[in-house]
DNA sequence: CTCAAATCCTGACGGGGCGTCACTGACGCC
DNA sequence: GGCGTCAGTGACGCCCCGTCAGGATTTGAG
């Protein structure tokens, strides 16, 4: 981390990056957003400590609390992250989506490799028994929730289907996908499309023998 | 609490109660859990502290740890307290089915009818935008979901149902249960009807549709 | 009834994580 | 080059944690 001189002078920025300040302000985030992943996946939510996080990165505690008030506001933000990345992937399975179910297969199907792929970097070191940390209702996975919501809205209007109520369809989907996913990582091999045509059997078998409100 | 004599001398004890030794014992451990669910439903999960639960059951610090090591214990023993409750009003309905549907439906009302009443007791005050916590796999919550298994396995195979992922499928009905279950206890009036049929609903049109494996 | 052993309640204590704040040095701007 | 601002620093006081030696109470035997 040395910071050698590499010219005589410090050399002119030409570009337009931004000042020293706000360089260090970002990486400084990003350390301690790596560091809370590593951590938390090494002793789980409840085990890890904030001082385990700041220990990580080699700052001083004070700086922490510049960036976050508290464990919890990291965690949410590592969720917050995931989410924000989650999200394009939705949105193109909504534009690709022709119907109902194409557009679930395609929801599915994404939210099952992203799992996956997350889980690699992410759960690396769990201790045996440990539950999965719950993901909060933090503003962008709420907001994926109601993107959700909101598309299933659309999509079920666009072809006449009959009514249903869209906050159980939405909560139920959200929770198949979930509970589903969490037993796929647990097997081997790891089978995101047998996940996949399970959910979604079940979900659009269901939906025409939803009671109608 | 004082101990005033109501006879002379200490009455004999012609019953075969425990003794005293034992019963103090019961009492506390009933008092902590009192006082742990007073607790965790003031101050939710994370908020909750040791000492917030030891203060209100007026023990000393050392004698919470004579019955449980940790918080986490003492959340994971009400779990316990509350899979231990409706094991039983599952088994009832198990007897009473004649079939995966009959059980089904059984299962859920079961199941939303004990959430609702659960819900007046258990989360009196929660902090606005907290999560629920998140219900470990105690064993006995674990040995609920075992029995989910097991019914579903015995009362397909009765009817000669084609076969179907029993890990998925159980992992599926708990989660549309939960889910499904924590929306309602949002809405008022609680509809347990409501929530019974959709979730029946789904799962039951979803059964047909199922990959075989 | 008496007494010793078993039981378990008690609360003070060392250890450690938490969040703060006065200080300081580096950065950006003129 | 000089100055105001802003983020980094780490020691500090606070509180919670889990333990343990000492003491109070119950039990069962004589």
């Amino acid at each position: 981390m040395s910071n050698i001189a590499y010219f005589p002078a410090m050399p002119p920025r030409e570009d337009n990056r931004p000042g020293k300040r706000e360089r260090t302000k970002t990486a400084n985030r990003q350390a301690i957003l790596d560091a809370a992943r590593q951590v938390f996946g090494e002793l789980g939510y409840d085990g890890a400590t904030v001082r385990d996080i700041i220990r990580l990165t080699g700052l001083a505690s004070g700086t922490f609390y510049n960036y976050y008030k508290s464990k919890e506001e990291v965690f949410d933000a590592l969720a917050d992250d995931g989410a924000r990345r989650f999200r394009p992937l939705l949105r193109v399975e909504f534009e690709k989506a022709t119907d109902f179910a194409s557009f679930l297969r395609g929801a599915m199907r994404a939210y099952f490799e992203f799992l996956a792929a997350e889980h690699e970097t992410w759960r690396v070191n769990r201790p045996a028994g440990e539950t999965h940390p719950q993901v909060r209702a933090t503003p962008e996975v709420t907001a994926v929730f109601g993107e959700v919501r909101e598309a299933f809205e659309r999509v079920l209007e666009r072809e006449h289907a009959p009514p249903v109520d869209l906050d159980y369809l939405t909560a139920a989907c959200i929770a198949v996908a979930r509970e589903v996913g969490d037993k796929m990582l647990e097997r081997r091999p790891m089978d995101t499309q047998g996940a996949t045509a399970f959910a979604v059997g079940l979900i659009l078998g269901g939906l025409p023998a939803l009671p109608r409100p």
